[in-house]
RNA sequence: GGCCAGUUGGUGAAGUGGCUUAACACACCGCCCUUUCACGGCGGCAUUCACGGGUCCGAAUCCCGUACUGGUCACCA
């Protein structure tokens, strides 16, 4: 068979191979750096474990002073979403993760949208055909579909390949009739492979993985469009984009034997591969992926909507991806910390809201007032009008507030998102206190004529934080309630309560809650004409029960 | 169903033949500190690494089998 002229026959006018090539020169980079990928099909959103991979990718080539690009794989028009690609990209500039050449981006290597390669693929498909190592098939998807059954019912591997290949056996006046009568075709791997030869191959992250050569003669363009499958635009696009790492998820490790095949066919260096194992979830015992329809959590909107920062999600991206990160991190070290593939989980992680959660609270215990107020305005001002308009009316206050217990050694954790905020300190906003809440559990002990006397008598708020515990303490003994715990249990009846029964009611007053930051603060902060009102309201309170 | 991979507390996991009476972190529990809640401190939480067998002086680590979980078997990526 004189494969050119089928090659000729097949496809008049494409560039050649040696010219394309010419386009993609080799890549002069450091020692060591890696180029990698992401290439996402246009969806339109990216999800957490998508996520992840890209951010794997991106962590990786930065640190070794690489190259990280963004392809599109919008080879499948069926998948396609309306301003998908946009999607994609503000999605991962949202989550900060830099795109050095790609699609919208631009840069040497592209076009970085696959439909946009098409005489690339096809002077690769050209080259393959005119050296016997690829071929049209007519086979319509009933054949293909009568041969499925053939093989399920003799209870064979299910496949094109050897003798069931029948398009492989067609002469060239036959595929020349066939064209002719306007038939359309596939071009297949005319595969070498021997199924019965086993190999085994150093995955980055699986270690040693055992498999088959591949025998089949999968489809390397579609009839359709005259688009390449995923694996051989990933093939030709890997190659002449210079990747040299591919991460991906391991649900691609079973078709590592095509790819590797096809990196051979081409007679190139196949890039490394690192297949990263996916997120988890479970859901009522059974445990699955995690899923973008079925899991909110999976939604790398949703922590924007709860007002989680991005750096945290990173933060714990980053701990699933090495664990040893989150020692690093917790140590303050003033190393770098560099990720490795070996240290990459080889199974799938459960994903952990709580421990996302943690890692917040610690996240926003280290930040400055100004740090905190920043983000809360810009959560706020898209998701929370109303106490975007409070806060930044009244920023001095706000800044305050938000410095409650921090700035200093040990700060509280209690924040663990921007939607949390409001939650923990209505109670600073009169608009709040006033209006949506209630008092918690009421004593039915609680004496009111002690608390307006100390108001009136004692708290000033020129006083030093220690001035003013040793007064409060000292007028409440008076008033009954020791500060002796020890005393109080040997001997109840003697008292109205300790200390702390006085300060409780003190907080509840301030902030019908029973738990709050200190106490100190709250009052300089409220200051002397929110306290009277508040003292009103509760004493009023106080009688109605 | 075939093939491939994985399986260490409630969770993420360290661990690569003796330094492991299995690190660290989250969660949980107890105590201490304390004006509440947090924070912080101290302690508890796997006598055992899915199960069964084998190799070895010695196994979570190596080998075999079983179970379970996941992935994959497209002109989808």
């Amino acid at each position: 068979m004189d494969y050119q002229k089928l090659a000729d026959l097949l496809f008049p006018d494409v560039p050649t191979r040696e010219e394309i090539e010419a386009r993609y020169p080799k890549r002069c980079l450091k020692e060591g750096a890696m180029v990698t990928r992401f290439a996402p099909s246009p969806t339109g959103f990216v999800h957490m474990g998508s996520l992840l991979t890209a951010y794997i990718n991106s962590l990786m080539s930065s640190q070794s002073g690489g190259i990280f690009l963004l392809r599109i794989e919008d080879t499948d028009q069926k998948r396609e979403v309306e301003n998908g690609t946009e999607g994609i990209i503000r999605d991962l500039e949202n989550y900060e993760i830099t795109i050095d050449e790609g699609a919208m981006v631009g840069g040497n290597y592209g076009p970085y949208i696959q439909s946009m390669r098409k005489e690339i693929y096809l002077a690769f498909v050209k080259d393959l055909v005119a050296k016997g190592l690829a071929y049209p098939c007519f086979c319509t998807p009933q054949e293909l579909e009568e041969l499925r059954q053939i093989q399920e019912i003799n209870k064979e591997r299910i496949g094109y390949f050897g003798s069931y290949s029948k398009c492989k056996k067609l002469s060239l006046s036959e595929i020349e009739e066939k064209l002719k009568s306007g038939l359309s075709f596939v071009i297949r791997l005319n595969s070498q492979g021997d199924f019965s030869k086993q190999h085994t191959y150093y995955d980055l992250v699986k270690g040693e993985v055992h498999y088959f050569e591949n025998d089949m003669d999968i489809v390397l363009l579609k009839s359709d469009n005259g688009l390449p499958t995923y694996h051989f635009a990933h093939a030709v696009d890997d190659y002449l984009m210079g990747t040299t790492h591919v991460i991906r998820g391991d649900e691609w490790l079973s078709s590592l034997p095509v790819h590797l095949q096809l990196f051979e066919t081409l007679g190139v260096e196949p890039p490394k591969y690192a297949h990263i194992s996916p997120v988890m979830k479970n859901d009522q015992g059974t445990i699955r992926k995690l899923s973008k329809r079925k899991d909110p959590e999976a939604s790398v909107n949703y922590y924007q909507e709860l007002g989680i920062p991005v750096e945290v999600v990173k933060l714990y991206l980053k701990t699933l991806i090495n664990t040893n990160f989150e020692e690093w991190y917790l140590s303050d070290s003033s190393e770098e910390f560099l990720f490795s593939f070996d240290k990459m989980p080889t199974s799938g992680s459960l994903f952990d809201v709580e421990k996302l959660k943690s890692i917040s609270r610690e996240y926003f215990s280290r930040l400055s007032k100004e740090e905190v107020y920043q983000g809360l305005v810009e959560y706020t001002k898209k998701y929370d009008p109303e106490f975007f308009e409070i806060i930044t009316e009244q920023k001095d206050y706000t800044l305050a507030v938000l410095n409650i217990e921090r700035e200093i050694e040990k700060p509280r954790k209690d924040i663990s998102s921007y939607s949390d905020i409001k939650q923990l300190f209505y109670y600073m906003y009169d608009c709040f206190f006033f209006s949506d809440h209630t008092y918690e559990e009421v004593a039915k002990d609680y004496d009111p004529a002690g608390l307006r006397e100390y108001f009136q008598t004692t708290y000033t708020t020129e006083d030093s934080e220690e001035e003013w515990f040793g007064k409060l303490k000292e007028f409440a003994s008076n008033y009954g309630y020791t500060p002796n715990r020890k005393e109080y249990k040997a001997n109840p009846e003697n008292f109205k309560g300790t200390t702390a029964k006085f300060c409780e009611m003190i907080r509840l007053m301030l902030t019908k809650s029973n738990q709050s930051p200190n106490l100190y603060d709250i009052l300089k902060l409220l200051g002397p004409e929110r306290i009277e009102k508040r003292l009103n309201l509760f004493i009023e309170y106080l009688q109605t029960k």
